[in-house]
DNA sequence: TCTGGGGTCCTAGGACCC
DNA sequence: TCTGGGGTCCTAGGACCC
């Protein structure tokens, strides 16, 4: 059987495009998107990175540079970049039958058969950027690995690159190991100890020696490498494993109440993700940390709570969280972050009946209308589970955008 | 002074069993 | 004084990704 080729979508600097897309006065100048909290650089214009400003700098370290350049700054805005994000999806969708989504702005699909490649991926290209208006680049190759390599090339010319049989041993030679896709610093180091520095270097070495010394992830790399597809473009997308929503503080604290906030805002979330993907989880796990950089690093810890049947009850979960926390803390040590999550995630239609649930009480139909009221209003109208007035804990962004497509009061307005 | 958040997968080691 | 070997399952932690 022919191997069907396979095509990486990405979204060129995803967040800064978003955020260019209300703001078209911006195309050609030099704008990043921080992280929550403003705390580090998450995207970076084509501008910003030739200014020498890296992925996932501090803000604070380059604050001098920003004003030298003029570079135009944003707080991270994910309600927005999700809601691109599913609109580039779905102009794909009707383009493709086989995608898979692999991350907000990526995304692998299937090449139809018999279908010319060029011809094929520049429509793609044409359509998403015409239905949408995000620039992207499309990479293909005859595994998700080539295809990411692909996609690399793409970004350094028109925006689209197809490998091929004849091409692809001058560019394995060309590329280093560590810029493989699933290479990061530990294994980049290992491999360049063993005399592999190229992609042609892993491809030239003995599968027995690499299963030997890399084990399968080293095997499975030569293997995509080599243009064998160990990781098929998965066409239904099943229930995610794990969820999870976690935020520093923009102050530490050492308040108990503060953390049983935090917990309560993260665990309601949790709750209501997981009514929305009609699901329900067994277990919710709460961790709590101190600072990463400073005398209480090593301060902090996780709690599990056991549900006798699955559960996305924002009351049950909420008060999960709470005596997660009421386990967890511990005087005088200034905490910075706090985070829930659930795993082991199942379909609520799966969730057997209970024997031991004695008079459990079925919140359903009010939490469906807290989620529909919530909603609506783009916003936390309805909450269950705070204990503060404000939400003094939460992140800075003190430079966000507004919701253009998510809140009615934040639509732009366009005078002609 | 100020360093993100949300995921997946693999591995090693312990508990437990026969 | 002697004290197996082999298997499975679970968990915590690490590596990696965007």
């Amino acid at each position: 059987m022919k191997k069907q080729p396979i095509a990486l979508l990405d979204c060129n600097n995803f967040f800064v495009s978003c955020e260019r897309l209300f703001r078209p006065d911006l195309l050609g100048k030099p704008v990043l998107v921080l992280s929550s909290n403003d705390g580090c650089v998450v995207a970076r214009s084509q501008e910003v990175k030739d200014i020498g400003i890296t992925m996932g700098v501090p803000y604070f370290q380059i604050k001098d540079i920003i004003k030298q350049h003029d570079v135009q700054i944003f707080s991270g805005h994910l309600a927005l970049y999700r809601d691109v994000s599913r609109r580039v999806f779905e102009v794909l969708h009707d383009c493709v039958d086989v995608v898979e989504q692999y991350s907000v702005d990526e995304a692998f699909f299937v090449i139809p058969p018999d279908t010319d490649v060029e011809v094929f991926i520049t429509t793609v290209k044409q359509r998403v950027e015409q239905a949408v208006g995000i620039p992207v680049s499309i990479g293909v190759g005859l595994s998700k690995t080539q295809a990411k390599c692909a996609g690399a090339l793409a970004k350094k010319t028109n925006g689209l690159h197809v490998l091929t049989e004849q091409s692809w041993p001058d560019v394995a030679a060309s590329l280093p190991i560590s810029s493989v896709w699933g290479v990061g610093r530990g294994l980049s180091a290992k491999f360049t100890g063993h005399g592999i520095k190229s992609v042609s270097d892993l491809l030239a070495a003995p599968t027995y020696q690499i299963g030997v010394l890399f084990g399968v992830v080293g095997k499975r790399l030569q293997a995509e490498l080599s243009g064998t597809s160990c990781d098929p473009v998965a066409q239904k997308r099943m229930l995610q494993k794990s969820l999870m929503s976690t935020r520093s503080f923009a102050t530490s604290t050492e308040s108990k109440d503060v953390l049983y906030d935090a917990a309560a805002y993260h665990a309601r979330h949790i709750a209501a993700d997981l009514r929305l993907m009609g699901a329900a989880v067994a277990a919710l796990q709460v961790s709590i940390r101190a600072s990463r950089h400073g005398d209480f690093c090593l301060r902090g810890g996780t709690r599990e709570v056991v549900f006798t049947v699955p559960t996305n009850d924002t009351f049950t979960l909420t008060n999960a969280a709470e005596s997660a926390i009421d386990a967890l803390y511990e005087a005088g040590v200034p905490y910075q972050k706090v985070g829930v999550s659930v795993v082991e995630i199942t379909a609520q239609s799966a969730v057997p009946h209970t024997l031991f649930a004695t008079e459990m009480t079925d919140n359903t139909p009010l939490l469906k209308a807290m989620d529909a009221i919530n909603l609506a209003a783009g916003s936390e109208l309805i909450t269950i589970g705070s204990r503060l007035k404000t939400k003094s804990w939460q992140a800075r962004s003190d430079r966000r955008s507004p919701a253009y497509t998510t809140r009615w009061s934040d639509i732009a307005t366009v005078s002609a």
